[in-house]
DNA sequence: TTCAAAATCTCAATGAGTGAGACGAAATAG
DNA sequence: CTATTTCGTCTCACTCATTGAGATTTTGAA
């Protein structure tokens, strides 16, 4: 793909059938076909088949309705599900997430951080309907967007969190309105304040939450829980109470992970 | 790795990967270490850590956090999320879920059919605590177990149907103490009265459930939709209640779907 | 049936993936 | 803080598997 490149040494098969899982991903509903595969790669066409083949066997493709087309296969829900639930967090979050939902009305969200974005690993929505940057399980925002990013961003050290906002700075700005200062503000307003809010950008007007992470013994964070409502519902009591009900439940979660998360 | 087998034409570095992953998958919580790879494969060390140093590139896998041990990455779960909503079946359904679970309290999922497996694409569950073959999203059990497998097996074709019965029965009867004649019952049961029955089976003997297919224009089961329950909470009124529930939601998804599942 | 597009096959060439072993890096133990 | 084990990478030669070009077959739709 890029010969000019030295390529770290790492088999470009391997490159090349992730290239069509990507392209078949982007491809969405309809799925993809042979001239998507041979437009976004420089592979020849009876390559393409052949990977197509190999990841059909393997569980990571399968045919589109129609002729020609190909989509993601259910072995990558399978394995993602598997993915979702490192360490056992997500396991342990859900029943919470559905208790919280089902109490206060609004949408509760499990996140994790995944390289210079935070993923969602479960989403449970309550009562209430709510807009977020995030729609479900899978969905992955730039760290620094949203309250839960705040809440994971806040924890890293400062060379990452320098990095990370450097790096993705323009595309936070660009994509979302959203500027280092105001995060760094954010950020300085959690460690007030014992949890993050809802940054008020032009992106999502009628919703508003709030997130708090959720750290280990060592004081790292194994995820964030953030909370989604309409901004109607905030006020200040409404906000003392679900900020209680998520700390009691990141306190009980916790007290329960220490012999599941530190175990060998 | 199985030099006596004709390898249908499918490059090896692409199984080879695809092997690591599934052992990544089997380690759970905990991880894979070197040591899991080279016994699940005939791989050598090095070509071990190439493919593991892809992968990770990738982001279809992570370090876990204790040395040495890798998990599955978090691009597997992007991905899955996306092969999960195939079609937008699942985007469709999911706040039709969420309302039935609020509006009964019981618990309900959206299954698809994956080769000799029924698939969970969705979960939502209710103010009632359940019990269920599959916990969750990404869940996987064979066709045939459960109310829901029995909703998407009926709707294929015979030939296909015995397929699949025959070559799974014995694992159906091994695992779950199903036999193919009580499977063949509850068919023509679900075709009599228009819904499938939760089995009554030695396994999860406190809960059961319903389930009635998702079909096409033309007959074909693009899924179904399965509700678990207590069994407590099981009577005749509230069966009907629900059934009606459930059908009116798949009613409303077919209509709307017209404009997203047929196109092109 | 006809047609067009999708999928597979053949075959040679080559270059990419592989294995054996040595080497460097990193973390824990002492 | 040094020592030691374990993890991970590197080098290099070999060869086998992957690749590309084109022909061929299969498939689904008109």
């Amino acid at each position: 793909m890029f010969p000019h490149v030295a390529k770290s040494q790492s088999p470009s098969t391997l490159h090349n059938a992730m290239q069509l899982l990507q392209v078949t991903a982007r491809c969405g509903y309809r799925g993809a076909n042979i001239d998507d595969y041979l437009d976004a790669t420089t592979l020849s066409r009876p390559t393409i088949y052949r990977l197509l083949k190999g990841l059909r066997e393997q569980g990571f493709l399968r045919s589109a309705p129609a002729r020609g087309y190909y989509q993601l296969g259910y072995e990558l829900l399978v394995l993602g599900a598997q993915a979702g639930n490192g360490s056992g967090l997500r396991d342990l979050m859900r029943p919470r997430l559905l208790s919280l939902a089902q109490q206060f009305g609004d949408s509760f969200y499990l996140f994790a951080r995944d390289g210079i974005h935070a993923v969602c690993l479960e989403a449970q929505n309550g009562a209430y309907p709510v807009g977020s940057f995030v729609r479900a399980t899978g969905g992955r925002v730039p760290l620094g967007v949203g309250q839960a990013s705040i809440a994971l961003l806040a924890y890293l050290n400062d060379a990452e969190k320098r990095t990370i906002l450097q790096h993705g700075g323009a595309a936070l700005s660009r994509d979302y309105r959203i500027d280092i200062a105001a995060i760094e503000a954010e950020i300085a307003f959690l460690f007030e304040h014992g949890y993050a809010r809802g940054v008020e950008g032009s992106q999502l007007p009628e919703y508003t939450g709030l997130a708090i992470p959720i750290l280990d013994h060592s004081g790292y964070p194994l995820g964030a829980l953030s909370c989604s409502m309409l901004k109607s519902r905030m006020n200040d009591q409404h906000r003392a109470a679900v900020l209680d009900g998520m700390r009691a439940e990141v306190a009980s979660l916790l007290a329960e992970a220490h012999s599941l998360l530190y175990l060998e």
